[in-house]
DNA sequence: AAATATGGCAACCGCGGGTTG
DNA sequence: GCAACCCGCGGTTGCCATATT
């Protein structure tokens, strides 16, 4: 069995260190913050509780993570969401749903807990006001369905879509439709966290056909046609940037289909080639600055399916104006 | 100027799932 | 196989700053 821990069996903290003294809750000192960046810095990241304890900090590990990833981290973007994020984030909501992780991983500098606030205070009081406007699923109370914030934004037939596949207030989606869902989701481009968002005009977000395709910025309006949202699949190119799809699809040895991430390792197709990427999960400078969040995604691995049985569902996807070959 | 309302953000809570011994 | 442990996620709460009355 393992060494006793300083946690609830649920995850949650304890009220006590291992020495017996109480740790430590709400806003983080200078001081802490401190303790823990030096920790991690010279450490890495490892044992949540461990560094909780090595770095001399009275908090429980959950907390160290939760400060770590979401404030101290190096490779955090600060400042306000640019224009081009946001649309992102409404985008990718539409098709997500409240999966802020997975929607943070498409924003690299962002994070989860950052967008889910942004979301919660900002975007979902600006799209309530917006689609007052009444729309054919206005009588629908279930506000935090992403049919419902759009409203009079969607299409009906991604109202449709976002009926079908999206209600994560009931049961997950299917299988099917979460790789229909990262198919559409594929061509997203990961956004480059050192080209400032702000003063991008034509170079990063309004030309690359991979995101006029999906409609984010097309003169429809916040959605455009999804004709040709599956098309190329390969990535994008944005200015001299190859925006490689944030998962593809690769065959198991046994046959089955799996969704995995396949970002170029290749450090000059990398656009975070200052940093060291890896396959050794132990590696301190990808553990130090959470990259691996970014670079692997979460595991986008959704599990394995048939092949076949697939691309039947797919193509047969009745709103989807699409074919599989 | 004081009281109140609102917004934004940081952090906590509880749960589920994966890993380990 | 089981239980302890760890991690990550989404929901929620509480605090502080700012705006409004």
């Amino acid at each position: 069995m393992r060494k006793p821990e300083k946690s609830t069996a649920n995850g949650a903290c304890s009220n006590t260190t291992s020495t017996g003294s109480k740790l430590r809750k709400g806003l983080w000192s200078p001081e802490e913050d401190d303790k823990l960046m030096n920790y991690m810095l010279n450490n890495g990241q490892g044992c949540w509780s461990d560094v909780a304890r090595n770095a001399g900090l009275q908090r429980c590990g959950k907390s160290c993570r939760l400060r770590w990833i979401n404030y101290l981290r190096p490779d955090l973007k600060r400042g306000a969401f640019s224009p081009q994020e946001e649309e992102l984030i409404i985008h990718l909501h539409s098709l997500l749903g409240n999966r802020w992780s997975q929607i943070a991983a498409r924003l690299p500098g962002r994070t989860d807990n950052e967008i889910k606030n942004f979301w919660n205070s900002t975007i979902k009081k600006r799209l309530k006001n917006s689609s007052s406007v009444p729309s054919p699923n206005a009588s629908d109370s279930s506000s935090d369905q992403p049919r419902d914030v759009m409203g009079g934004l969607m299409s009906m037939r991604e109202q449709g879509l976002m009926a079908m596949y999206m209600d994560s207030s009931s049961s997950p989606p299917s299988i099917q439709a979460m790789a229909a869902l990262n198919q559409m989701i594929e061509p997203l481009p990961m956004l480059e966290p050192s080209v400032d968002m702000t003063s991008v005009n034509s170079g990063c977000f309004n030309a690359p056909p991979c995101m006029t395709q999906v409609g984010i910025l097309s003169a429809e309006g916040l959605y455009g046609d999804h004709v040709g949202l599956l098309g190329g699949g390969g990535g994008c190119v944005v200015g001299e940037q190859f925006f490689p799809p944030v998962e593809s699809i690769s065959m198991g040895e046994n046959g089955n289909k799996t969704l995995e991430n396949t970002f170029d390792r290749n450090p000059n197709n990398n656009p975070y080639n200052n940093v060291i990427i890896n396959n050794n999960s132990s590696n301190k400078v990808e553990n130090m600055v959470g990259v691996g969040n970014f670079w692997e995604g979460e595991d986008l691995r959704i599990g394995e399916w048939n092949l076949e049985d697939l691309m039947r569902d797919v193509s047969s996807f009745p709103f989807l104006d699409f074919h599989v070959e």
